[in-house]
DNA sequence: TTTTTTGCAAAAGGTTTGCAACACG
DNA sequence: CGTGTTGCAAACCTTTTGCAAAAAA
Protein backbone atom coordinates (compact mmCIF):
# COMPACT_ATOMS: atom_id res chain seq x y z
CA UNK A 1 0.00 0.00 0.00
CA UNK A 2 1.75 3.39 -0.83
CA UNK A 3 1.82 6.52 0.77
CA UNK A 4 -0.75 8.36 -1.39
CA UNK A 5 -3.63 5.62 -0.03
CA UNK A 6 -2.39 5.47 3.41
CA UNK A 7 -2.83 9.56 3.40
CA UNK A 8 -6.61 8.47 2.22
CA UNK A 9 -7.77 6.03 4.67
CA UNK A 10 -6.22 8.33 7.29
CA UNK A 11 -8.68 11.32 5.95
CA UNK A 12 -11.09 8.77 5.55
CA UNK A 13 -11.00 7.40 8.98
CA UNK A 14 -11.56 10.77 9.91
CA UNK A 15 -14.95 12.14 7.69
CA UNK A 16 -12.87 13.91 5.23
CA UNK A 17 -13.17 14.36 2.32
CA UNK A 18 -10.35 13.60 -0.35
CA UNK A 19 -8.81 16.75 -1.84
CA UNK A 20 -5.61 17.40 -3.63
CA UNK A 21 -4.97 19.93 -1.25
CA UNK A 22 -5.37 17.89 1.66
CA UNK A 23 -3.10 14.88 0.53
CA UNK A 24 -0.43 17.37 -0.48
CA UNK A 25 -0.34 18.86 3.04
CA UNK A 26 -0.26 15.82 4.76
CA UNK A 27 2.43 14.72 2.51
CA UNK A 28 4.57 17.83 3.17
CA UNK A 29 4.10 17.00 6.50
CA UNK A 30 5.23 13.16 6.35
CA UNK A 31 8.32 14.68 4.65
CA UNK A 32 9.35 16.88 7.48
CA UNK A 33 11.63 16.73 9.97
CA UNK A 34 10.25 19.36 12.07
CA UNK A 35 7.35 21.15 12.90
CA UNK A 36 6.10 23.65 9.88
CA UNK A 37 3.75 26.66 10.17
CA UNK A 38 1.24 27.33 7.47
CA UNK A 39 3.37 29.38 5.46
CA UNK A 40 5.98 27.23 4.87
CA UNK A 41 3.46 24.46 3.80
CA UNK A 42 2.09 26.68 1.43
CA UNK A 43 5.68 27.17 -0.17
CA UNK A 44 6.15 23.84 -0.49
CA UNK A 45 3.13 23.48 -2.50
CA UNK A 46 3.57 22.07 -5.85
CA UNK A 47 0.19 22.74 -6.44
CA UNK A 48 0.19 26.08 -6.53
CA UNK A 49 -3.60 26.66 -7.37
CA UNK A 50 -4.03 26.32 -3.89
CA UNK A 51 -4.27 29.14 -1.53
CA UNK A 52 -2.77 30.03 1.56
CA UNK A 53 -6.12 29.93 3.27
CA UNK A 54 -6.84 26.54 1.97
CA UNK A 55 -3.77 26.00 4.14
CA UNK A 56 -5.06 27.71 7.53
CA UNK A 57 -8.47 25.58 7.37
CA UNK A 58 -6.54 22.31 6.62
CA UNK A 59 -4.35 22.65 9.65
CA UNK A 60 -7.23 23.70 11.50
CA UNK A 61 -9.41 21.09 10.47
CA UNK A 62 -7.27 18.14 10.96
CA UNK A 63 -5.73 19.84 14.00
CA UNK A 64 -9.23 19.33 15.33
CA UNK A 65 -9.81 16.18 14.75
CA UNK A 66 -6.20 14.87 15.81
CA UNK A 67 -4.52 14.73 12.81
CA UNK A 68 -2.33 16.94 13.00
CA UNK A 69 -0.97 18.27 16.55
CA UNK A 70 -0.11 21.97 17.37
CA UNK A 71 3.05 23.07 18.47
CA UNK A 72 4.53 26.10 19.79
CA UNK A 73 8.23 26.78 19.15
CA UNK A 74 7.81 30.19 20.35
CA UNK A 75 8.27 31.52 16.88
CA UNK A 76 5.89 34.08 15.54
CA UNK A 77 3.52 31.50 13.33
CA UNK A 78 1.95 28.58 15.00
CA UNK A 79 3.86 25.16 13.87
CA UNK A 80 2.13 21.91 12.87
CA UNK A 81 3.44 18.22 13.11
CA UNK A 82 1.74 15.00 12.10
CA UNK A 83 0.48 13.51 14.96
CA UNK A 84 1.38 10.24 14.38
CA UNK A 85 5.12 11.63 15.06
CA UNK A 86 4.85 12.95 17.73
CA UNK A 87 7.97 13.89 19.89
CA UNK A 88 9.72 16.70 21.19
CA UNK A 89 12.31 19.34 20.34
CA UNK A 90 15.12 21.94 21.30
CA UNK A 91 14.67 25.33 19.67
CA UNK A 92 17.79 28.17 19.64
CA UNK A 93 16.51 31.17 21.10
CA UNK A 94 18.49 32.90 18.73
CA UNK A 95 18.76 31.55 15.25
CA UNK A 96 15.12 29.50 15.78
CA UNK A 97 16.51 26.19 14.46
CA UNK A 98 15.04 23.30 15.77
CA UNK A 99 16.26 19.34 16.92
CA UNK A 100 14.13 16.67 17.64
CA UNK A 101 14.55 15.10 20.66
CA UNK A 102 13.68 11.60 21.47
CA UNK A 103 12.50 11.77 25.27
CA UNK A 104 9.26 10.94 25.57
CA UNK A 105 7.16 11.38 28.90
CA UNK A 106 5.50 8.08 30.09
CA UNK A 107 1.44 7.95 29.00
CA UNK A 108 1.37 7.12 32.63
CA UNK A 109 2.62 10.73 33.68
CA UNK A 110 -0.41 11.92 32.06
CA UNK A 111 -2.62 9.40 33.94
CA UNK A 112 -0.95 10.83 37.05
CA UNK A 113 -1.62 14.00 36.29
CA UNK A 114 -5.39 14.13 35.89
CA UNK A 115 -5.57 11.73 38.80
CA UNK A 116 -4.07 14.57 40.85
CA UNK A 117 -5.97 17.31 39.21
CA UNK A 118 -9.22 18.89 40.70
CA UNK A 119 -10.50 20.01 37.69
CA UNK A 120 -9.30 18.09 34.74
CA UNK A 121 -10.00 14.19 34.21
CA UNK A 122 -9.06 13.44 30.97
CA UNK A 123 -5.57 14.23 29.39
CA UNK A 124 -5.34 14.22 25.66
CA UNK A 125 -2.09 15.78 24.90
CA UNK A 126 1.24 17.37 25.98
CA UNK A 127 3.70 19.63 24.57
CA UNK A 128 7.26 19.82 25.46
CA UNK A 129 10.18 21.91 24.45
CA UNK A 130 13.62 22.65 25.31
CA UNK A 131 14.69 26.36 24.32
CA UNK A 132 18.47 27.25 24.52
CA UNK A 133 21.13 28.14 22.41
CA UNK A 134 22.73 26.05 19.48
CA UNK A 135 26.24 25.40 19.16
CA UNK A 136 26.41 28.23 16.34
CA UNK A 137 24.92 30.81 17.99
CA UNK A 138 26.62 30.18 21.52
CA UNK B 1 11.28 44.23 52.80
CA UNK B 2 8.14 45.03 50.97
CA UNK B 3 7.12 43.76 47.81
CA UNK B 4 7.23 47.07 46.23
CA UNK B 5 11.33 47.28 47.36
CA UNK B 6 11.35 43.28 46.31
CA UNK B 7 9.99 44.22 42.72
CA UNK B 8 12.28 47.37 42.56
CA UNK B 9 15.50 45.56 43.56
CA UNK B 10 14.64 42.85 40.63
CA UNK B 11 14.30 45.77 38.02
CA UNK B 12 17.72 47.01 38.94
CA UNK B 13 18.64 44.14 39.16
CA UNK B 14 18.76 43.62 35.35
CA UNK B 15 19.66 47.02 34.90
CA UNK B 16 15.93 48.17 34.08
CA UNK B 17 15.16 51.75 35.01
CA UNK B 18 12.11 51.57 37.60
CA UNK B 19 8.70 52.84 36.74
CA UNK B 20 5.30 52.50 37.67
CA UNK B 21 4.07 50.86 34.74
CA UNK B 22 6.73 48.19 34.99
CA UNK B 23 6.13 48.12 38.80
CA UNK B 24 2.35 47.26 38.20
CA UNK B 25 3.33 44.53 35.52
CA UNK B 26 4.89 42.97 38.21
CA UNK B 27 2.70 43.18 40.69
CA UNK B 28 0.21 42.00 38.64
CA UNK B 29 1.81 39.04 37.65
CA UNK B 30 2.63 38.00 40.86
CA UNK B 31 -1.13 38.17 42.37
CA UNK B 32 -1.81 36.10 39.40
CA UNK B 33 -2.34 32.22 39.51
CA UNK B 34 -2.23 31.75 35.68
CA UNK B 35 -0.01 33.22 33.46
CA UNK B 36 -1.92 36.38 31.90
CA UNK B 37 -1.26 37.78 27.97
CA UNK B 38 -0.81 41.36 27.29
CA UNK B 39 -4.78 42.25 27.19
CA UNK B 40 -5.34 40.62 30.35
CA UNK B 41 -2.61 42.52 31.91
CA UNK B 42 -3.49 45.84 30.35
CA UNK B 43 -7.11 45.64 31.58
CA UNK B 44 -5.69 45.02 35.52
CA UNK B 45 -3.59 47.50 35.19
CA UNK B 46 -5.14 50.61 37.81
CA UNK B 47 -2.88 53.32 36.26
CA UNK B 48 -5.02 53.35 33.04
CA UNK B 49 -2.08 56.17 32.21
CA UNK B 50 -0.13 52.78 30.94
CA UNK B 51 -0.82 52.34 27.11
CA UNK B 52 -1.07 48.54 26.16
CA UNK B 53 2.15 49.08 23.48
CA UNK B 54 3.63 49.57 27.14
CA UNK B 55 2.34 46.44 28.53
CA UNK B 56 3.43 44.54 25.08
CA UNK B 57 6.89 46.45 25.09
CA UNK B 58 7.46 45.32 29.00
CA UNK B 59 6.97 41.74 28.46
CA UNK B 60 9.26 41.75 25.65
CA UNK B 61 12.17 42.95 27.39
CA UNK B 62 11.14 40.93 30.58
CA UNK B 63 11.37 37.70 28.50
CA UNK B 64 14.65 38.70 26.78
CA UNK B 65 16.35 39.31 30.67
CA UNK B 66 14.76 36.40 31.68
CA UNK B 67 12.56 38.26 34.60
CA UNK B 68 9.25 36.35 32.67
CA UNK B 69 8.68 33.31 30.56
CA UNK B 70 6.52 33.07 27.49
CA UNK B 71 4.24 30.24 27.68
CA UNK B 72 2.68 28.64 25.09
CA UNK B 73 -1.00 27.54 25.87
CA UNK B 74 -2.35 27.13 22.54
CA UNK B 75 -4.41 30.37 22.82
CA UNK B 76 -4.90 33.06 20.58
CA UNK B 77 -2.59 35.42 22.81
CA UNK B 78 1.32 34.94 24.32
CA UNK B 79 0.80 34.21 27.87
CA UNK B 80 3.68 35.39 30.49
CA UNK B 81 4.35 34.61 34.21
CA UNK B 82 7.17 35.17 36.24
CA UNK B 83 10.21 33.48 35.62
CA UNK B 84 10.75 32.76 39.50
CA UNK B 85 6.96 31.18 39.59
CA UNK B 86 7.86 28.16 36.93
CA UNK B 87 5.95 25.55 36.77
CA UNK B 88 3.96 23.66 34.44
CA UNK B 89 -0.29 23.68 33.12
CA UNK B 90 -3.00 21.90 31.92
CA UNK B 91 -5.22 23.38 29.64
CA UNK B 92 -8.86 22.63 28.95
CA UNK B 93 -9.14 23.05 25.11
CA UNK B 94 -12.43 23.66 24.91
CA UNK B 95 -13.02 26.64 27.35
CA UNK B 96 -9.87 27.57 27.92
CA UNK B 97 -9.72 27.01 31.13
CA UNK B 98 -6.02 26.32 33.15
CA UNK B 99 -5.02 24.83 35.84
CA UNK B 100 -1.34 24.68 37.78
CA UNK B 101 0.38 20.95 37.78
CA UNK B 102 2.53 20.51 40.53
CA UNK B 103 5.14 18.16 38.24
CA UNK B 104 8.31 19.76 37.38
CA UNK B 105 11.06 18.17 34.91
CA UNK B 106 14.27 17.44 36.95
CA UNK B 107 16.87 19.85 36.11
CA UNK B 108 19.26 16.51 35.24
CA UNK B 109 16.53 15.96 32.63
CA UNK B 110 18.04 19.55 30.50
CA UNK B 111 21.58 18.26 30.94
CA UNK B 112 20.42 14.84 29.52
CA UNK B 113 19.08 16.04 26.63
CA UNK B 114 21.76 18.54 25.73
CA UNK B 115 24.10 16.04 26.23
CA UNK B 116 22.97 14.10 23.74
CA UNK B 117 21.79 16.90 21.21
CA UNK B 118 23.98 17.32 18.63
CA UNK B 119 23.45 20.61 17.35
CA UNK B 120 23.12 21.81 21.38
CA UNK B 121 25.20 22.25 24.59
CA UNK B 122 23.18 24.40 26.46
CA UNK B 123 19.39 24.29 27.23
CA UNK B 124 18.18 27.17 29.57
CA UNK B 125 14.49 26.72 29.60
CA UNK B 126 11.65 24.28 28.52
CA UNK B 127 7.58 24.17 28.24
CA UNK B 128 5.35 21.62 29.56
CA UNK B 129 1.89 21.99 28.78
CA UNK B 130 -0.93 19.52 29.48
CA UNK B 131 -4.13 19.81 27.18
CA UNK B 132 -7.10 18.18 28.07
CA UNK B 133 -11.15 18.50 28.93
CA UNK B 134 -11.82 20.20 32.22
CA UNK B 135 -14.35 18.44 34.31
CA UNK B 136 -17.16 20.91 32.65
CA UNK B 137 -16.39 20.48 29.64
CA UNK B 138 -16.43 17.00 29.00
C1' DT C 1 21.34 66.67 31.55
C1' DT C 2 21.53 62.33 29.27
C1' DT C 3 19.49 58.25 28.22
C1' DT C 4 15.73 55.34 28.59
C1' DT C 5 10.87 54.84 28.56
C1' DT C 6 6.27 55.90 27.14
C1' DG C 7 2.07 57.32 24.31
C1' DC C 8 0.03 57.80 20.11
C1' DA C 9 -0.85 56.53 15.57
C1' DA C 10 0.03 53.71 12.14
C1' DA C 11 1.80 49.53 10.07
C1' DA C 12 2.80 44.83 9.98
C1' DG C 13 2.08 39.97 10.19
C1' DG C 14 -0.44 35.93 10.93
C1' DT C 15 -4.96 34.08 10.81
C1' DT C 16 -10.05 34.05 10.11
C1' DT C 17 -14.37 34.94 7.71
C1' DG C 18 -18.11 35.77 4.03
C1' DC C 19 -19.57 34.35 -0.03
C1' DA C 20 -19.87 32.41 -4.51
C1' DA C 21 -17.86 28.85 -7.44
C1' DC C 22 -16.31 24.28 -7.43
C1' DA C 23 -15.65 19.32 -6.63
C1' DC C 24 -15.93 15.09 -3.93
C1' DG C 25 -18.77 11.16 -3.16
C1' DC D 1 -27.24 16.15 -6.95
C1' DG D 2 -26.17 17.74 -2.25
C1' DT D 3 -22.99 18.95 0.92
C1' DG D 4 -18.39 19.88 2.04
C1' DT D 5 -14.32 22.38 0.21
C1' DT D 6 -11.83 26.07 -1.99
C1' DG D 7 -10.35 30.77 -3.86
C1' DC D 8 -10.55 35.45 -3.45
C1' DA D 9 -10.86 39.62 -1.05
C1' DA D 10 -11.44 41.74 2.91
C1' DA D 11 -11.61 41.86 7.80
C1' DC D 12 -9.60 40.81 12.20
C1' DC D 13 -6.57 40.67 16.02
C1' DT D 14 -2.31 40.56 18.15
C1' DT D 15 2.01 42.55 18.13
C1' DT D 16 5.62 45.76 16.40
C1' DT D 17 7.56 50.17 14.94
C1' DG D 18 8.59 55.34 14.26
C1' DC D 19 8.82 59.39 16.41
C1' DA D 20 8.27 63.06 19.61
C1' DA D 21 7.18 64.02 24.48
C1' DA D 22 7.97 62.65 29.20
C1' DA D 23 10.38 60.59 32.95
C1' DA D 24 14.19 58.17 35.37
C1' DA D 25 18.84 58.52 37.21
Amino acid sequence: MNNQSLQEKLLKSHQFKVTPARLEILHILSESQVPLDAEAIFKKLKDKQTNNVTVYRTLTSFAKKGIVRRVDLRKDAVCFELADNHHHHIVCTDCGDVEDVDVCLSVEIQKTISSKSKKFKIITDHSLEFFGQCKKCR
